[in-house]
Order: C-alpha cells, then sequence, then structure tokens
DNA sequence: ATTTGACGACCTCCGCCGGAC
DNA sequence: TGTCCGGCGGAGGTCGTCAAA
C-alpha cells in the first residue's frame, strides 16, 4: 500500500496524491475528496521513514539524561515526557553515566536521529563554544548552566536553580542555629560544576559569617554521587576524629547515606549532628529524621525546559531562567 | 556528508561501502580499514531514515511505564534503555498514571510511532485477547504477567518475580521470627494485580503456619502506592489500636512510609515493630533502619524483556520468564 | 490562470551481474 | 575456480521545476 496504488486507484498521478496529502492548494476539489476517499478506504498511512527522508527533519526530540541513577532526574524526566508528548513531539532519551561526555552523545543522538532540539538533564558547566558546535540544534541545559564556561548566552537557554545561593542559604540556616563545626560532602571541590559550585556555597557561608573552613571536615567522594562513595565519604570524616556539630552534602541521597554512616558510627541526627542537603525529593520527606532539604522546583524545571525549547525550534531567543529553592525544614537540624 | 562522500574520499564505490557499514563479508580486510578510517575521520553517521526506509520497517520500541513515581521503574528503565540502544533500536517512553490504560497508550504509541515491538513496564494481570487485539506488534509485559486474565501464553512474553511467592516468603520469615500477629498495608486486597497477587501470598503464609488473619492489622491505601496514602494507613492501623509485632508492605517505598508511621507513632522498628517489604531499592540500603526487603532483580528482568521482545522481532516464540526475588537482610526485622 | 503530469533528487540497502586477478 | 570490487536499478514519499492541458 503506497501512494503510488492511491495513485493508481483515483486515476490521477503520484504528484496529484502528494499534493493533497499535504494540503496544498493547486489541486481542485474535486480531485482531492476523491483522493481523500480512496486513502480512507484504502487505509492508507503514509511511510514516516520516507517522510523523513526527503524532509530531512522529524518530530524528535533527544533527552540525554548524565547520571543514572539519579532520583531527582527521573522525577523531571516524567514532566519533559509529559509536555513533549502534549505538543505533539517525540521524546527520544538517552542515559548516560555521570562521568560520560554528554555533548558527544547529544551530538551522536541528533545526527542518528535527526533531533529537532536537544534538552539536556545534567552536565558540565564549563562547555567552550568549540565544543557545543557539534550540536547543531537548539538545546536547554535542565538544571544547570553554564557558569563555568565561556558560551554565548545567545547561543543556549538553561533552566537551573542558583546552584551557589542554594548551598549558601542552607549552610546559613545550620550557623543560624549555631553551628560553627559544618562538615562537608561533596563529589568534588573543584570539578567545574554543580559540586564545585556548591562547594563554593558551602565555604562563601561559612566565611561570611565569620566561620573559619577546616578541611578535616570535608570529604569529596572523588565526582561520586552515589550512597555507597558518600557513606565511605563520611566514615572518614568521623574515623579521622574531626569535630563537627552539623554536615551539609550537596544532594538529598548523599544526605540518607551520610545520615546513615552518622547513626552507623553512634551518632544521632539531629541530636548529635545536624544534616541539610538540597534537592527536596518525595522519599526524603519519609526518612528518619525527615530530611531538611532545599526543594528544588522538578515539576516546573521541566516544563519551562520544554516550553523554551520550543519556543526556540519556532526562531524564539535563548533564555536563562533561574528558579528558586526554597527550604523544607524536616527534623534533621537543631539549635545547638 | 553522505554514503557517497566516504566512497569518494576512499576511491572505491558506495556498494563497498555499504557492504563495510553493514558488515558483510565479501570486503578485503585492507579495504574494510580504510573505509572505516575514513567513517571516523569524517563523523559520517548513517542516515536512519533512508536505512529504516528501504528495510521498509523502523527501529522503533516503545515502552509504556505505568505508575510514575516508582522507583523500581526507574532502575529497570536505565537498563532497558541501554539494552535497546546497545542492538540498534530506538527508544520511544511513554509515561503514564498507575491508573491508566496501558493497552490503549500502547496501541496509540504504537499506530503513532510505527512501533516493531511494545515493553510494558507495569500494567494490569487480567487482560483479556480482545482488549490485546488493538496490540499488533509482539509485546512484553515487564514486571508482571497475566495470571487474572485470559490470554493465550503464546500471544505475549512476560518477565517477573513470583509476586505470590516472594510476598509468601517475606512474611514466612517474620513467621520463623517468632511474629504472629503481622500487619499488612496494601494498595488493594482485590484488584486484580499485584497488590492483590501479594496481598493472596500474606494470606497463604498466614494460613499455612496455622496464624488467623485479623481484619483489623490489614490497611488498604485505595489502589494507591504513593508514600502519603501508606503513612495514613500505617496511622489508621495504629489508632484503632491493633495488636501487632510485625508489618508487611508490598514495596520499598511503602514500607519507608509505614516505619515512619511507627516511629511518628512511638514504636521503635525493630524494637517494637519488625518491617519486611518487596523490591529492594538502592536507598532502602541507606534507611534507618536498613530495610529488610525482597530484591527483585532489576538490571535482570531489564535486560530479559529486551532480549526476550528482540528474539520476537526475529519469529521467536513467547516466553514467560519467572525470577526470583532473593531477601536482602538489613535490620528492620527481629525475632521476638 | 488554474490544475495536473512527469521527472529528478534525496539516501541507503540489497541482489545481481560483470570484470579483474 | 574463487575472491574482491564496481555498477545498476528498485524501493519509499516529498518537493521544486517545467511542461502541458
Amino acid at each position: 500500500m503506497t501512494i503510488k496504488d492511491i495513485a493508481k486507484a483515483c486515476g490521477v498521478s503520484v504528484s496529484t496524491v502528494s499534493r493533497v496529502l499535504n494540503n496544498r492548494p493547486d489541486v481542485s476539489e474535486s480531485v482531492r475528496r476523491r483522493v481523500l476517499a480512496a486513502v480512507e478506504a484504502k487505509g492508507y498511512i503514509p511511510n514516516n521513514s520516507a517522510r523523513d527522508l526527503v524532509r530531512s527533519r522529524t518530530d524528535a526530540i533527544g533527552i540525554v539524561v548524565r547520571g543514572t541513577g539519579n532520583l531527582f532526574f527521573s522525577a523531571i524526566l516524567k514532566t519533559v515526557s509529559r509536555e513533549i508528548d502534549r505538543a505533539g513531539f517525540t521524546m527520544v532519551p538517552h542515559f548516560i553515566g555521570s562521568d560520560a561526555d554528554e555533548v558527544k552523545a547529544g551530538a551522536i543522538l541528533e545526527r542518528e536521529k535527526k533531533l529537532r532540539g536537544l534538552l539536556f538533564l545534567g552536565g558540565r558547566y564549563d562547555y567552550t563554544p568549540s565544543e557545543l558546535a557539534l550540536v547543531g540544534v537548539p538545546y536547554v541545559c535542565c538544571s544547570y548552566t553554564n557558569c563555568f564556561g565561556s558560551l554565548d548566552a545567545g547561543d543556549y537557554s538553561s533552566v537551573s536553580i542558583d546552584d551557589y545561593l542554594t548551598a549558601y542559604r542552607a549552610v546559613e540556616r545550620l550557623i543560624q542555629l549555631g553551628h560553627r563545626r559544618i562538615a562537608a560532602v561533596v563529589p568534588s571541590c573543584s570539578d567545574r560544576s554543580v559540586s564545585e559550585l556548591r562547594y563554593n556555597g558551602y565555604r562563601a557561608a561559612l566565611k561570611e559569617h565569620g566561620v573559619e573552613f577546616d578541611p578535616a571536615l570535608l570529604a569529596e567522594t572523588g565526582g561520586c554521587f552515589e550512597m555507597p562513595a558518600t557513606y565511605r565519604g563520611m566514615c572518614g570524616i568521623i574515623e579521622r576524629g574531626a569535630d563537627f556539630s552539623a554536615v551539609f552534602t550537596i544532594s538529598d541521597t548523599m544526605a540518607i547515606a551520610a545520615i546513615k554512616a552518622l547513626e552507623d558510627n553512634g551518632r544521632r541526627v539531629p541530636e548529635d549532628c545536624s544534616v541539610i542537603a538540597i534537592d527536596g525529593l518525595p522519599v526524603s520527606e519519609y526518612t528518619i529524621p525527615t530530611l531538611t532539604t532545599m526543594v528544588q522546583p522538578a515539576e516546573e524545571m521541566g516544563m519551562e525546559s520544554v516550553s523554551i525549547l520550543l519556543k526556540m525550534l519556532e526562531g524564539a531567543p535563548a533564555r536563562h531562567l533561574l528558579l528558586e529553592a526554597r527550604i523544607r525544614e524536616g527534623a534533621s537540624i537543631k539549635q545547638v
């Protein structure tokens, strides 16, 4: 069942059928009706591969999810999927490890699947224009920005929270409660990415409030956001006999692992040690104790990312949206 | 950048490049290397639309994920995505609510995206053949089976654990530890689905070991797997003054919410009450206390689901794989 | 002036035949 | 005789162009 069969059945040319199918004006009403009737009668459906081939453009939007096991991304992904479907596009997801090259993955995806646009869910903060030259379609960085990089702000869009400020406020909250010896478990202090940014917020909050930074209170997990590495990092701080009354981690799952390490070493949370984090996962509202955390507006981030990308496909300029993370008071911090 | 450019650059014919690209045997090793080097150097990627076109079929496999917020599915999804990519197919995901009609969603997806096959991640256990007649491509039910339905076993594949037996074993473990008053929080006792199946396993374990079932120890959440509803259900059992020393829930996240409800009502886990569940999420290894749970082999389920589906696309018969859920001993249960 | 037909290009695969060694 | 490679044509739908009715 091809366009030729329809043409033959109607006694018209292939060109004419194509014109009807694509709603072009230069076809007489009588021929149009005859063709549409034949299409309906024979149940003809145009071959999408052939259409894509000649139009050289699809309805595909790629999503590169960097960091498998990131529960925060899982939440965003569902929103993104829903919004892309709603707009009549097709979502093409691609999951990569947190140490993989998302730009390369996106560029390959773009060409393999003929993407109209790209949405990066997590990535590096220090792109250079030459790196991103690989990407030939509009793209949005969801949950991060290019603050360490050198991209022209007009060349890409981003939707994120202010990582530095959010970390600053989380640590400031601990200081307000009287904490001075505040440990931190972070993937890295200098990864030119989310971890460095939030670490800088931690350092700035200490400094601003006259608290001296103590390297003994810091654990780096070697770039890893996973719970086992976080658990080991927290144990490391404890085992070296460091003196601290609070812990800051850059994600909820890291906080859950850190709390586990504290409890396993005989330190109760929050009685012996306060813990604060950033993310606001649903599950951390049911941990014991309930986690106090800075909630990222996941739903809003997903919606806005897709909305901005779709508008870019229609020629709208790039946008950089900075959303606010609000604290969700739990029971993992207390006054000292 | 097309196959012609590669041919020109290597000084060979288009046919030869095509032969190399498709791993055909009748090409000399030297030419093969030269062509592959040029492909690498120029970053050539074959046009998928053209490939699909000439092969007269697409490379799309649909995934209908039923139940947003299901962390267990998030883990499977990553494995499924990786395996589909590896096999050279394209994954087309579709997320729907846990009360939505996955068959209808799959059928629509199949027509819109011209799918080769479908993978249902979560769904009803009681399909009838007429319902599934909507689906015109091979499909695999991942994480569930049609045990309440009337499908011909040869018409579909499934990869799952034995829900009834797994629940039976979990509850049996509690009985072995001396528990007789075992509460259960389940979405529903009669949803013709996973909840009913696991509830039946709970009831069977009680009966088999001479423990009388007490309706006061049961909470139904109204078909909901979410933590807030589970929390309320658990609180309901406590508030009605029921006497129990252990709780069985059908998922890890439900257990986390149940433990929270217990602790909030002054009952320590496991000292005052043991809790056991089914799933084996990474996060439940870091909750306090560590959850004792029946681990579903998520990685294996994802891999096998894709593997079986791909073989079905090549004409292989349907298969029904029953995987084993092994207990992960935590610290949420104790002897009484 | 309006409508319709014919044609080539787009891109890849694959089977087939022919030539070269 | 066997191995390797070139070349051809058909498959599919769209779209611009040109010619014709």
